[in-house]
RNA sequence: GGCGGCGUAGCUCAGUUGGUUAGAGCAUGGGAUUCAUAAGCCCAGGGUCGUUGGUUCGAAUCCAACCGCCGCUACCA
């Protein structure tokens, strides 16, 4: 008896690209829901942008359009992303829908009804200037703990206290300025301590992981609290019944869109959305990363439960990307657009590499460059491409193109192949994709010696039968291993089907044979990558400085520094910059965040500088040398603590790791005037 | 500050309920080959399993302390 499994990714925030960061989550899902598939069940995968809330409002309004226009937009950015990297959903929909609106509004009034939707008073910040009210992101000032200036409304970047937008010195609102005011607002709140029974329960139940639950346990323990779930307007988002001005908060509406993408993709099929949602006929999975787990855990399956829906089975969570050991960063290059990706690289490259790294854990998976330039043309060209390689030409030219049948050894190599089904299978559906990889790349290895064992290129000169039984072989190994690699690598796999002549490939073929069958001509599948492709990427992917949409929360928003006073091109002229050239880079002793470097400033009376910079938490003494920087000239030379420093480099940033030195586009010689 | 996680070969990671000489892939060195997408095969080097102490006949695996790195800290989305 089949399954019947519907499954969800989180919503991407309608105000940003998709990055490589969010496709772990979507290749994570569609691996396993393609899975799902192949072993025959019936699997459903829902999606939707979310669309609403105060961010969106803002970047419609900077770009001078309506919000409805910004999410459309970006709904096809993101569709376009999405199928470039294969992710099959069922229904990609919007949560700024009919069927949301109808369901966001049903949740809350039967809410309401069960005694769970208390109001109450708010003091807020709000910019008279902007005419709305302010999300603690959108308030900034000077910290009232260690007085660092510019810092959100919610905590300090700097020494990382938790405060009030009211506690800030000197607040002010970060889209205009100005100083906000406080106003005081009644708000609804969801009483999410009502249902602290049925949510241990449902987490005892194994909603989740277990270091999931462990890390529930802590906020159970710290006590649950009442959840604000209205905004004042301006907002964009659904209004709440009965009021004029007050708007269902974004995170309340935003899960509700996996049911109007449900409901939606059932109304257009043909089905019954109570049945599918609420019945248990369907298992319900929800994949998310970790950062979303409070919303998940505890308030959407707390407002469904109140509400009379079924929560998930379970969640699965994962947890972030780093690359190359760090979080994604625009100044590295690597904060890769799904875009910029597909404009470079094969999008199976990625979702091999993510599958060879994912376990059912919620750690964060690194991508190595190196290791995911390796591993690919290592694995997936040199192991299993090339396997395909191996024995496809020599059939089609030697051999008619004709299978024959399997002999002993090659009975032994598919049994072998065949007999890590079940083990495969186990792994995908718990989804220890690694395990799955490691298993199946061993299988892969084995086959190859089978190759070498059985010298094909040589039997052929002699024994063309003996030659045929075993790339016959071969090429049922090439066809069980495709089977298994299948949910990963979809278009491969498709190639490989066509090679092979075959209109399926399911788990279940696993236990059948190709013999004495024709196959077609073999077509190379899959490119090994060049490096250079890999570093082009990259270097598109560096922030030039260039005005880009609004940072999503994975990445500091930039914001203006107040202008300085005034000032003349007289004062200007003071300033003598130069192009300079750094000779020498070295660590200075004692110092974390100094370099000594020595400056080639050109002809006298330039000559060679010793600049002490605090740039050594951003760069390394290496990549610095040669590099051409910006030279203040004629700064009154100091004496520090660890010695001389003669003028200064020029640099952005706020210090630390955020530290971008100015350069010059290549000609610039060292010594030039830059004016 | 509080809480949580992590620290195993150069790199990325496996190591199930503590049990024989600690594994894989990639990278490195050597060899024999050439069907194949400079792929594949064989062999080798390389780890005091963060540190210290404890429990045990026996610990990478359990406990404690310490060091280092990272994350979370909810009306931010």
């Amino acid at each position: 008896m089949p399954r019947k499994i519907v499954v969800t990714s989180a919503l991407p925030y309608a105000n940003g690209p998709i990055h490589i960061g969010h496709l772990v989550e979507y290749l994570q899902t569609d691996i396993w829901v393609r899975f799902q598939k192949m072993c025959g069940n019936q699997c459903l995968y829902f999606c939707a942008d979310d669309t609403h809330g105060t961010p969106i409002m803002i970047s419609a309004r900077a770009a001078g359009i309506t919000p409805e226009e910004l999410i459309e937009q970006v709904h096809k950015e993101h569709k376009a992303d999405f199928d470039g990297f294969h992710i099959e959903f069922d229904n990609y929909y919007s949560t700024h829908t009919p069927e949301n609106k109808y369901f966001s509004e049903l949740i809350f009034k039967r809410l309401n009804q069960a005694g769970s939707i208390v109001k109450r008073n708010v003091e807020q910040a709000y910019c008279e200037n902007c005419r709305m009210s302010l999300p603690d992101r959108f308030v900034r000032g000077t910290c009232p703990r260690c007085k660092a200036e510019n810092q959100y409304g919610d905590s300090c970047e700097v020494c990382s206290t938790t405060y009030q937008p009211t506690d800030l010195i000197n607040p002010y609102c970060a889209t205009c300025r100005a100083k906000p005011v406080l106003r005081t607002s009644e708000h609804y709140f969801f009483k999410l301590a009502d249902y602290e029974t049925q949510l241990k329960d449902l987490i005892a139940g194994g909603y989740a992981q277990k270091s999931v639950a462990n890390k529930l346990d802590e906020w159970f323990t710290t006590g649950l609290k009442d959840w604000d779930i209205s905004r004042d307007g301006p907002y964009f988002g659904f209004k709440i019944p009965g009021e004029e001005n007050k708007f269902f908060y974004v995170w309340l509406d935003a899960p509700i869109g996996y049911m109007a993408s449900a409901k939606n993709y059932c109304d257009r099929n043909n089905l019954d959305f109570d049945n599918l949602w609420n019945s248990g006929e369907y298992e319900l999975y929800h994949f998310i990363g970790k950062v979303i787990m409070y919303f998940h855990s505890l308030f959407f399956p707390a407002m469904l439960i109140g509400s009379g829906f079924r929560p998930a089975n379970k969640l699965f969570v994962h947890g972030f990307l780093t690359v190359n050991g760090e979080k994604m960063s625009k100044s590295r290059g690597t904060f890769i657009k799904a875009s910029t990706y597909i404009k470079y690289l094969d999008p199976e490259y990625l979702r091999y590499y993510y599958a060879s790294k994912l376990t059912d854990g919620i750690d964060d998976i690194d991508l190595r460059i190196e290791d995911f330039v390796n591993k690919t043309n290592s694995n997936l060209v040199g192991k299993f491409a090339n396997l395909a390689s191996r024995s496809g030409p020599m059939l089609t030219k030697k051999l008619d193109a004709q299978l024959g049948r399997l002999d002993q050894a090659g009975r032994e190599l598919i049994n072998k192949l065949a007999a890590a089904k079940d083990q495969i299978i186990k792994d995908y559906e718990g989804l220890n994709f690694a395990a799955a990889v490691r298993t199946i790349t061993a299988l892969a290895d084995e086959a190859n010696r089978y190759v070498e064992q059985n010298q094909p290129w040589v039997t052929v000169k002699t024994d063309l039968e003996k030659t045929r039984a075993t790339l016959t072989a071969v090429v049922n190994a090439v066809r069980i291993l495709t089977i298994y690699l299948k949910p990963i690598l979809p278009k491969y796999s498709q190639k490989v089907q066509q090679f092979l002549n075959v209109d399926t490939l399911t788990f279940a073929d696993v236990e059948t044979v190709l013999e004495n069958h024709k196959i077609n001509d073999f077509q190379r599948l899959v490119e090994r990558i060049d490096e250079k492709q890999v570093n082009a990427m990259i270097e598109e992917s560096k922030d030039t400085g260039a005005p880009g949409p609004p940072a999503d929360t994975e990445e500091q928003t930039v914001t203006a520094e107040p202008l300085k006073p005034e000032c003349t091109i007289e004062d200007f002229a003071k300033i003598d910059l130069r192009i300079a050239k750094v000779v020498k880079a070295e660590p200075v002793e004692g110092a974390d965040k100094l370099l000594r470097l020595v400056l080639d400033v050109g002809p006298p009376p330039g000559g060679q500088k010793s600049v002490l910079a605090g740039i050594a938490q951003a760069y390394t003494p290496d990549e610095l040398t040669g590099k051409i920087v910006v030279y203040l000239a004629n700064l009154k030379p100091r004496q520090m603590r660890f010695g001389l420093s003669e003028g200064m480099i020029l640099a952005a940033g706020t210090g630390g790791k955020d530290i971008f030195m100015l350069s010059a586009d290549a000609g610039a010689k060292p010594g030039r005037q830059v004016s």
